[in-house]
DNA sequence: CAATATTAATTCCATAAAGATAATAATCAT
DNA sequence: ATGATTATTATCTTTATGGAATTAATATTG
């Protein structure tokens, strides 16, 4: 029997309550869930799971058990990515969790160059906007944008790339209610706030002469940017969005950049990963691949558009 | 595939620098070693083990993950203990290490009891006098007379019984060289030695006044007690044996017991077992057991006999 | 409060993977 | 080069896996 991985199957379906779920998250069958399970009991020589069709409840013994099987987990996965890192060579299942609108414009155009370039390192890649924990979903890295908390220590926060803000409206918004020339001016008109961190009522915008920030308002508030793209595109007001974002839409003319001698903010892209004692080389790797590749294509038209 | 019996079993080759040994030694085949390092090696995606057919070393992070294995397989095996001992029902395979001679007269009989009271504990018993790591060897529990020497810290040795030695010799031989009336007499005899721990040449008898010793000398000295018991039913000399070797000879009358109101030595029986954070409890049972048994079965009759 | 519905673990059976034995290939000593 | 020894491969047997059917326990509902 496969002890190893009936601990992983034993502390999955501890962790869950549940063997199906365990199952299901895991890939497997339940039914192979509820022999191993099984067969780890016998191999110990005592129930670990007191369980019925019903109800699920840990043993004493399984319950220490449990924390023994985590720290043996711990252990046997350290000691892979000693020899990863020993080794050198990325290599593996690289899982990767990403912010949702992020993921979808500039994350999915550097992972095929990144397949390519690695061919040994799978990709499992998730998008999501919440902040899950990721230690716990099994995650390798998580990119962020935007201050990261960290409640967990044992998480790195490095970050890798800084993202522009742009003032933009489409040209039949801005003939309707005039361009502002101004910061203040922002005031007079339907601001598209795209909730991300808090405060985002409030835009600062900084010139050769300082900064200034002015809370805006209008009717729409979003926690994802292409919601508040699509109200921009759709004439309703003034938006305050990345550059990623809205680059395609400037070239064509659909939207407009206000303001050009002003910088918005910008938010900060980080690299969220665990602090390991031996960390295998494809998260650094995928790292530094990943920002090298946002240096040549994040931030390069629309600043030479903006500024000129 | 069983990352963890693969782990055992690269430890194993790792110390023994050999698939075959290694396969003989886990009492499995060699091919099943062959394929097991294989599949280890595809599942760290390093080479572990630099091979020729003839010739074996560790690569630079074979090495690396040899020491982590190690780590986790006993990181595994305290988390069975710890199991047994919460569980506490005494179970599974218990490996005891004796001396030959002890073994073969007294563990040998204590063995078929201990297996009717206890069924769920497997026993697996080695008879050797030479001082094997015992540890390294595997073995739960080594039955060692005399001081044992403890390079070992993480060994703990404790006494479990005192075994009389007893002089003796068969009556013809006393017809022939007469009784010895005092300790000093035996400097007149051929004396048997028995060879456990050094200065085995030195007799010590002890009664009510106090204690002297001998220096004794004699034509044979032998590390088996065996050796010495049948030199002396042989009319050769006067032995310095232990009780349950000469038991069955003394009520026979082939052995007299010599200088009846001294004391002769005592030697210790020591139960030495690992120092374990959780140690399961087949081991304090056995040792428990057998002290029991030995306190019934070992210093009855020829006390009385001796005394009397 | 009882009968039923529902959900979750287990068992049964067909298939896939892993293990053992025996034969093969490979390497170093003589 | 040959022989002795050791790892690897081939074939067969044993064991594990996944899906359907079963069993069991609580929630629901009349």
């Amino acid at each position: 029997m496969d002890v190893l991985s009936a601990m992983a199957v034993f502390v999955r379906v501890v962790d869950l309550k549940s063997f199906s779920l365990a199952a299901s998250e895991l890939g497997i069958s339940s039914s192979s869930v509820s022999k191993q399970i099984s067969h780890l009991e016998q191999h110990v020589g005592a129930r670990l799971l007191q369980r019925t069709t019903r109800r699920l409840s840990v043993t004493e013994v399984g319950a220490a058990y449990h924390e023994k099987c985590q720290a043996i987990l711990a252990d046997v996965d350290e000691a892979e990515n000693l020899v990863s890192q020993l080794q050198g060579k990325p290599r593996g299942l690289l899982r990767i969790n990403c912010n949702m609108t992020f993921g979808q414009l500039l994350l999915s155009k550097a992972i095929p160059e990144f397949m390519a370039a690695y061919p040994d390192v799978q990709l499992e890649v998730a998008l999501d906007d919440s902040d899950v924990e990721l230690l716990k979903e099994g995650f390798d890295l998580a990119l962020r944008i935007a201050h990261p908390k960290l409640p967990d220590s044992s998480l790195i926060a490095r970050q890798i790339a800084s993202i522009p803000l742009f003032l933009c409206a489409t040209p039949s918004y801005l003939a309707q209610h005039g361009h502002p020339q101004t910061p203040e001016d922002l005031r007079q008109h339907n601001c598209l706030v795209f909730m991300l961190a808090s405060n985002t009522n409030l835009w600062t915008l900084t010139n050769a002469e300082g900064s200034q920030t002015v809370q805006v308002s209008g009717d729409l508030k979003a926690n994802n940017s292409l919601l508040v793209l699509q109200a921009a595109l759709a004439h309703r007001g003034v938006a305050n969005l990345a550059s990623f974002v809205i680059e395609r839409y400037v070239e064509e003319g659909r939207l407009e950049l206000l303001l050009p001698e002003f910088q918005a903010e910008q938010l900060s892209l980080y690299a969220i990963y665990p602090d390991r004692k031996y960390s295998p080389p494809k998260v650094s790797l995928f790292i530094e691949f990943f920002q090298g590749w946002l240096e040549n294509n994040l931030q390069q038209k629309l600043h030479c558009q903006s500024r000129s």
